[in-house]
DNA sequence: TACATTTGTTTAAACGTTTAAGCAAATATA
DNA sequence: TATATTTGCTTAAACGTTTAAACAAATGTA
């Protein structure tokens, strides 16, 4: 019952030559006769030998692994980044595992040890929220493998980030409102410890000031943005003494949440109040009135993260430096933000 | 700049002792002082000691690695089985490899070749839709490494099987849409190939006798059951000489897809026509009106799925036998569906 | 006291590769 | 022809563990 695994010296044996040329051959190594290529990789075929991964990893040091670290799978800019990588690094022969935070930071210290344990040779992450302490990225660094961060990154980890222009964003979207007549924008905002919720309060503040128009701290609000936490701090700008004509969510969920609330409460979208979301997540093309909402490029994140990664393979002394790339984001227009076409 | 990492020898040579001697007192072995041990562990701790996986796994021919084949992870039934697989096996010391077949069976294949290359030490699987040829399925198996599939399965590769029970999931939709005083029931089906989607169609009919309903060929339909498929098998039933009066598609996107069409054709839901969709992916609680769908126990299976495999950890010689664990469904009722609250 | 058992360790081989170094034969160079 | 280079392979060590076998010392048994 017990399967032997052929390998690479059962095809040396019987070809009667060593173990050594066997692996050469398959390596296509320029010392090898093509004679013996092809005699090798015959035998191979006909035993159906499967390259031992752990012993080759073992000898090489390389693991051909890469770590995935992300908050959670289940939303559509997550799994399109990972789908991406891994179309990417699978051409190129690796494969990787990804792990799940869970916007915990004690399950991505473990993520981070499991994934060190496996000897990955590298780590593309998107950090939780709740992540203020960076040792456990320091740890990584220290070990001397590539580490990319995507989406939620931090600069002072000193290492190549991917991610969108967050703060224009906001100005894309700010300016939107405004063409659509919105004088009273609100801002339902994540935590502003997290750079890129920063960026985008940031990105608010001053396209409100480019605009001329009030900057209120009460029309400011940050959250956890979860559909409880959109719900919540759309009742509160509902109970402020003037209303805002616009809200800008920087999550889809909370988006959402804020949509319930709008529609149970029987205010027009967007003619009392212009909605706008973030992450163009599938649903917000769904539901009615169909959420405005940014797009993020996540398929190009993902390329770009992988390739970051592969430029650093074959370099023996990896040294990261804060690398940032960029990218574009795209405001999509749709019912809940768009007085224009809807009346 | 090179990292050199801390071995098992150099832990030896600073206590003056034999590799094998910290090998055993990092197992704690009984055959180990406690006096050695308490000092190998503090010397580990010292030196930052991080096992190298690889060496273990090839020495001990355990990777400690299981693969995961899902047809995507951006659906939130996938997703949480994947997180609940992820949560049972950590515990245990075990890593998950995530792969995606994006519902094609080249890409299954590659993936399959890619995790036995890798060394996992079992494949937890959901079969992509285009999957009939089950070699590569039976290659896992020669290797006589477990192979657990869930959701997506195939009685004929007679291993473990975890899934809900598809069949009576249709009884309950027809019955509570009996109920609401449906007449003319329409299925709007996944292909009859796939398993899951066949036992749904078998219950759909057995349903309708026990219900002395009308068998009308022209009210079942098969598809891929994208968005798209929903919206044309949606269009094709509400060009029928006599419309149905419900409807119940096998999958949540092309229930959103038939109810898109719905909303456009200014039919009104569930009065004229009602809706049932399949699966309880978040966004049929967020469309209007929500749509009522089949809860599958995402968690429960992706627990049960890693267990079954833990089962078979530390027995040498693999026998698998079709065994089938098969959990109730739960059908949500929401809006869609609901005729008695909604009048 | 003599022998058996237990305790705590060492030795050495093994897992399946890769790779540096070596070497003989074939071919090129002068 | 003598020497240098290239070609095609072999040898042997290494990667960092685990583990079976061996063994010395300590302890127990009769």
């Amino acid at each position: 019952m017990k399967k032997k695994k052929t390998t690479i010296k059962d095809i040396a044996s019987v070809l009667n030559i060593s173990a050594a040329a066997v692996s050469k051959a398959l390596h296509n190594d320029s010392r090898i006769s093509e004679k013996t290529k092809i005699a090798v990789r015959q035998v191979a075929e006909n035993l159906q030998y499967q390259p031992n991964h752990l012993a080759s990893a073992l000898r090489s040091g390389k693991s051909h692994l890469v770590g995935v670290i992300v908050p959670r799978t289940n939303s559509n800019f997550f799994s399109s980044v990972i789908q991406n990588i891994e179309e990417v690094l699978n051409k190129k022969g690796y494969s990787i595992i990804i792990t799940q935070s869970n916007e915990s930071y004690q399950k991505e210290c473990d993520s981070i040890d499991t994934l060190l344990y496996t000897q990955v040779d590298g780590i593309i992450a998107s950090m939780a929220n709740e992540t203020v302490d960076l040792s456990a990225y320091e740890k990584i660094k220290s070990k001397g493998i590539p580490l990319i961060l995507f989406d939620r990154g931090e600069n002072d980890l000193n290492v190549d980030y991917i991610g969108i222009d967050d703060y224009n964003s906001s100005h894309l979207i700010v300016e939107h409102l405004v063409e659509n007549d919105c004088k009273r924008i609100a801002h339902i905002g994540g935590y502003k410890r997290t750079r890129i919720f920063n960026n985008r309060i940031r990105g608010y503040i001053d396209a409100l000031k480019k605009h001329h128009l009030p900057l209120d701290d009460e029309l400011l609000t940050e959250s956890g943005l979860t559909i409880e936490d959109g719900r919540e701090k759309m009742l509160e700008l509902l109970s402020l003494d003037t209303q805002p004509d616009a809200v800008y969510v920087a999550g889809d969920y909370a988006a959402l949440g804020a949509l319930q609330v709008l529609k149970e409460k029987n205010i027009r979208i967007p003619e009392d109040i212009a909605l706008v979301g973030f992450g163009n997540e599938p649903f917000t093309d769904m539901v009615t009135p169909r959420i405005s909402s940014v797009h993020q490029h996540s398929a190009e994140i993902g390329k770009q993260a992988a390739n970051t990664f592969l430029k650093y393979v074959g370099q023996d002394a990896i040294d990261q430096q804060l690398n940032k790339i960029i990218l574009n984001a795209e405001l999509i227009v749709r019912d809940s933000s768009n007085k224009k076409t809807s009346l």
